[in-house]
RNA sequence: GGUACCGUGGCCGAGUGGCUAGGCAGUGGUCUGCAAAACCACGUACAGCGGUUCGAAUCCGCUCGGUACCUCCA
């Protein structure tokens, strides 16, 4: 079958062919997460689309390399905060080295990837270990003229930039709306312009993390991370920059202004971006104190939550949504997704039990090009899902009687619903496991049974519980509190 | 205030001019000892008002409502 892939650019604000710069590599950066705290259902979302997007690229035959990044330095705690660091703070907090802080969320965040079965990164960077490259990338805007000192701090120059190139190119701001809609905030006597952002910043005395450079002893701007990381991993020019749209402006934006001063041309060729995540209607962020953590869902910790919910429903409920749309939480719509999912993977065991026919009175080979269409369709995996559920009725009509496949379609059919369903959708078919609660339920059950037996007088039922149960080395005593149990070593 | 986006049946959510989206919930039916599962049937949903068009959820305008981002800092 053949591919023609396009993808949302938000550059250019339309859907465009995917045509890699250098086939079949291609080179995809995402942005990470801060690491100060535990991720939440909001961090799932970047991490399950550009999950999709790795493995569909990988399903098409490129190689990949996925990069995206900790960030590990120099981001506030919030905007009332003035020039505290979340992670630093969080380390004072705890009475921790930030750097255990880091190592501590960073290890919590791999393991909800891990049970979201998103894949591992090719490349998973952290911006303290790249100082020196940040350093350097400085150096290079500085050399081309787009930067300015001020009081140790470096600066980029927006004004000036803006008169080679367009700053908010990306966002769709101009600097005219940008000048007019300033803001006189304190702090800001350094800069020139009150939109010209940091590249670096001269550390105060306070501040735990820092390192030397030619400006001062501090620390890297935010934007400039992911630039540096971005060049050095995938090269000046790349395929794929992937992450939230909260980081469409200003941080993509200066990603972009950034690369142009140092190398003269953009770092990008596609933009993606993925929507939020809203709860009542609201995004769910940090800021807002409305999130609910992954660890809430997988244990049903969270006041909101009535039970836990599995990390596969998480994935589900995610992937039931185009990425670019926002999605609206609520325990209602998890059930549903739930249901909705246990019924794809009992249709898929079903297949194996077929009864082969003669002939085929289905075309289940159509459904197959449907679903790569829509994964054409800038990784539309809604729709995907809508033709795996077609198949699934499908497949219950043959169960039934009702329509008949012959073995080949049978074995066909079990390949692309494979490949769809765990290979590129990522979904595992676990049952969930809390043996323990279950065993209690289940040897409840069987003693009332054997109790009501003894009621009335049926030994032979009685005691075949019992002696069945032996052979599972399940001991049973008659207590006077009634039938106890235990296992025997 | 600026910029962008959105408003689809009880809930979630696809869909950029004409063709049933889909899932969950609900109702009726088939099947079944009962139940579950499965299958079949059923909802004439596209915020409101106007316009373009043979025809609009889909294009245009206005109104209402909602969300995100807005240059400190990150």
């Amino acid at each position: 079958m053949k591919h023609i892939l396009s993808i949302y650019n938000t550059l250019s604000r339309k859907k465009e062919v995917f045509e890699p710069i250098n086939p079949p590599h291609v080179g995809m950066y995402v942005c990470g997460p801060t690491v100060y705290g535990d991720a939440h259902l909001g961090h799932a979302r970047p991490g399950i689309t550009f999950d999709i997007v790795f493995r569909y690229l990988k399903h098409l035959g490129y190689k990949v390399r996925y990069v995206r990044n900790i960030t590990d330095v120099g981001h506030l705690v919030d905007d009332a905060d003035e020039g505290e660091d979340k992670v630093q703070k969080k380390a004072q907090l705890e009475k921790l080295e930030p750097m255990e802080v880091v190592k501590y969320f960073s290890d919590r965040y791999h393991k909800n990837m891990e049970q979201l079965n998103a894949l591992p990164p090719s490349i998973e960077p952290t911006a303290s270990g790249h100082i020196i490259e940040q350093i350097e990338l400085v150096k290079k805007i500085l050399e081309n003229g787009y930067a300015y000192e001020s009081e140790g701090s470096l600066y980029f120059d927006v004004e000036k930039y803006n008169k080679a190139h367009h700053y908010g190119k990306l966002s769709g701001r101009k600097i005219d709306e940008l000048m007019q809609n300033t803001r006189e905030l304190a702090g800001q006597e350094e800069k020139r312009n009150s939109f010209d952002f940091a590249l670096w910043k001269k550390a105060d005395p306070t501040h735990v993390m820092h390192w030397p450079s030619p400006w001062s002893e501090g620390y890297p701007g935010w934007h400039l991370e992911c630039s540096a990381m971005g060049a050095k991993y995938l090269g000046e020019t790349f395929d794929i920059h992937g992450g939230g749209m909260d980081l469409l402006f200003p941080h993509h934006e200066s990603e972009i202004a950034q690369s142009n001063a140092a190398t003269g041309h953009d770092p990008v060729k596609y933009w993606m971006h993925n929507n939020m995540i809203t709860i009542n209607g609201q995004k769910m962020g940090k800021s807002l104190n409305n999130f609910i953590t992954l660890n809430e869902f997988f244990t049903g910790t969270h006041e909101a939550l009535d039970r836990a919910y599995p990390p596969m429903v998480i994935r589900f409920f995610i992937l039931q949504a185009h990425y670019r749309s926002t999605l609206d939480f609520s325990t209602d719509a998890l059930k549903a997704a739930e249901k909705g999912m246990r019924k794809l993977f009992d249709a898929f065991r079903l297949l194996s039990g077929l009864k082969p026919a003669q002939t085929s009175s289905l075309d289940v080979k159509s459904l197959e090009e449907k679903c790569y269409e829509a994964m054409d369709d800038d990784f539309n995996t809604p729709i995907v899902i809508a033709n795996l559920f077609e198949l699934t009725r499908l497949i219950n009509l043959v169960n039934d009687g009702k329509e008949s496949l012959t073995q080949d379609d049978i074995d066909l059919t079990k390949d692309f619903f494979s490949t769809l369903l765990f290979d590129i959708l990522g979904l595992i078919d676990e049952p969930e496991k809390d043996d323990s609660k279950l065993i209690d339920y289940l040897m409840d059950t069987i003693l009332t049974i054997r109790g009501e037996a003894k009621a009335r007088k049926d030994y032979a039922t009685s005691d075949k519980i019992r002696d069945e149960l032996a052979k599972l080395n399940i001991e049973i005593k008659d207590t006077k509190d009634g039938a106890k149990w235990n296992f025997i070593k």
